[in-house]
Order: C-alpha cells, then structure tokens, then sequence
DNA sequence: ATCTATTGATAAAT
DNA sequence: TATTTATCAATAGAT
C-alpha cells in the first residue's frame, strides 16, 4: 500500500506487526461491515491476535447463532465433515493424524517421483513460480511455529532462573541472620 | 469508491447488488488472508450471501476448530482444570489435523502443477534441478543463524538454571544444618 | 468478464 | 497511541 508496496509474509518487525495488525484489523471489520450493510449479507468474522485477544464481529444478531448457522448449514452438504465430527476421542484423533501424515508422505515421495522423471510433466516457468510460493508459505508456518516455541521455552527459563535467584538470595539472608544470633 | 462514492445503505437495485457482493466478497477474504498472513492472527470468517450461500475463510486449521476457540474464548477464563484440559488438548488435535489438511492441500497443488500443467513447454532436467534448489534452500533456511543463536542461549539459560539449583539445595542444607546444632 | 477513473486503505513518518 | 501523507489497492460504473 502506501510508502511501499509490503510483502506478503509474516511481517518479522514486531512493531511493525503490531502497527499493521491495529490497522488492518480495523480496515478488515469495516469492510465487513460495510458488505453485510451493502449487500444484505450476514457475515460472522473473529480475529485471534498472535497474543491471543480476540476480536470480533457478528452481523445479525450475536455470533453464537450465526455458528449455530454455519454448523447446520455445513452438517446438511459433506458428508466428509461428519467423519471428522464423529473422532471423538483422542485415540480416534490421533489416528486420523496419523492417517494425514502417511498421506502427505505419499504425496511427498509421488512429489519427488514426478520430479526425478517418472512423468513427462510439463511446466512452465509460471507455473514454477506459483509452486516456489507454496513452498515459501510453508517454510515461514514451520519456521514460525518453531520461533513461537523456542520463544516461548526462552521466556520460561528466564521465569525460573528469576524464582531460583530470589530464593537464593532469601536462604543467603537467612543464614546471615542465623550467625549473628 | 470508484467513480462516485456509493451511500453506506443496502443498494436497492438488485443487479448493482449482487455485481458489489461478489466483488466485495472476494475483496474481504483476500483482506482476511492477509491479515492472517502479515500479523500471524487466526481468522474465522463466514459470509452468508443474501441467498443463503455460504463462503468462508479459516486460516489456522478448520472452521470448527477454531468456532470452538471461539466459544472457549468468551465461555470463561478461569480454567476448570481436568475438563478444560482436556477440552484444550481436544482442540489442540483438532488444530493440528487442520493444519496437516492445509499441507496437504499444498502439496497436492504442487503436484497438479507439475502433473498437469499441459502447457507446451516439457519439464526439462534443468528446470528440475532448479526445482530442487529451491528444496534445499529451504533446508538450509531451517538452520539458519537466528536459531543457532536461539539453541545456544536455551542451553545457556538451562546451565545457569543448573547451577542456580545446586546452590540452592547446598545453601537449605545449610539451614538444616544449623538447625540442629 | 475486463477496463479505468476514483475513492479508500494503509506503510512509514511524525 | 493518534495524525499526517505519499502511495498502493479496491472497486463503481462503464463496456
């Protein structure tokens, strides 16, 4: 947009992030708005912050019957949908995890015999380019995913180190006390 | 907007109508998925057209993982230990398969574009070659020095977290100690 | 569906 | 956080 053109990529600046989340938080609830007004549309939308703040906006009446809504309308069309419903325990979670992994295997290693000549695909440049986007978006899920976690695993041992340095501290007072009663 | 700004009221003309919804429509969940994309937010968005045809979006995982965030969300806070857990940990499998779908809708249009790209030009090695580039950037991308940096300072934190331990057991010790003296 | 003249949204600076 | 401004993006109306 302006000043600019911005990357279509998790902005890494967390100020900036930050900045562009307000705004465009903003400018995406008012263009809801704007198109339920509009056009007579009923739009539910919730916005989770990386912080996990939730924002929101139901047309229509509150946000808990407009899902109400969605669930039977999405009930009424896949059946595949029921599928995932009926895993209703982990076990039978887990299984389906299990299931989608050895499937992207398979898609992964029908990725490479492709590649290696089995087919004589044809692909354009364009096309090409397209394909090293996707592997692009991928790439910053994982490798955020990973940064959240160690982050996250930083901040915790910063906490800890913290408790044990004022527990020290207070069993060192102690002990001074203690020699000159 | 365009060639003449348009009232913020429902457009009476039913042609007009319909030709903004579709446009608007798209504009929203483009907006949506950026949103999601620059400032890492989960988004749940659902349009209901004034004919009742559902479009929606779900960045993280499926719609109904995160409507159920959603209603976990403003539900309660506080934390009912032994059900919420195990709700969280529900939803937390249920994230995961949506994200695993969404990988596997990746790779599966990686692999339309290779297979059936139809148009005249065949893959050549070379372009394959460049293909596998791109994979091996990417593995090279995971190591990058950023988290080198972020190992090495865990491993820091975790010594520092050792030494701090000891000494504090050493210095209870003490405290019995003299305890009994 | 495609094309543009405008309005609207917003990134960067303040 | 709010305001300003220079640009980019969305889109209303026309074709």
């Amino acid at each position: 947009m302006a000043r600019g053109k911005i990357q279509m990529k998790r902005i890494e600046n967390p100020v900036h992030r930050q900045v562009t989340f307000c705004k465009r938080r903003a400018g995406l609830l008012k263009k809801a708005k704007e198109l339920s007004v509009l056009c007579d549309a009923e739009i539910g939308l919730f916005i989770f912050s990386p912080h996990g703040k939730l924002y929101e906006l139901a047309t229509k009446g509150c946000m808990q019957s407009l899902m109400e809504k969605y669930t039977k309308y999405t009930k009424e069309i896949p059946a595949e949908e029921a599928k995932g419903k009926q895993a209703n325990n982990y076990m039978e979670l887990k299984e389906e995890i299990g299931l989608l992994k050895h499937e992207i295997d398979i898609l992964q290693r029908g990725i490479r015999y492709i590649s290696e000549g089995g087919a004589p695909g044809a692909m354009t440049l364009n096309e090409l380019n397209v394909l090293e986007k996707h592997l692009e978006v991928w790439t910053y899920q994982v490798r955020s995913a990973k940064m959240d976690i160690m982050v996250q695993e930083i901040q915790l041992l910063k906490n800890k180190e913290g408790i044990l340095e004022a527990a020290n501290k207070h069993l060192q007072e102690k002990i001074l006390i203690r020699s000159f009663k």
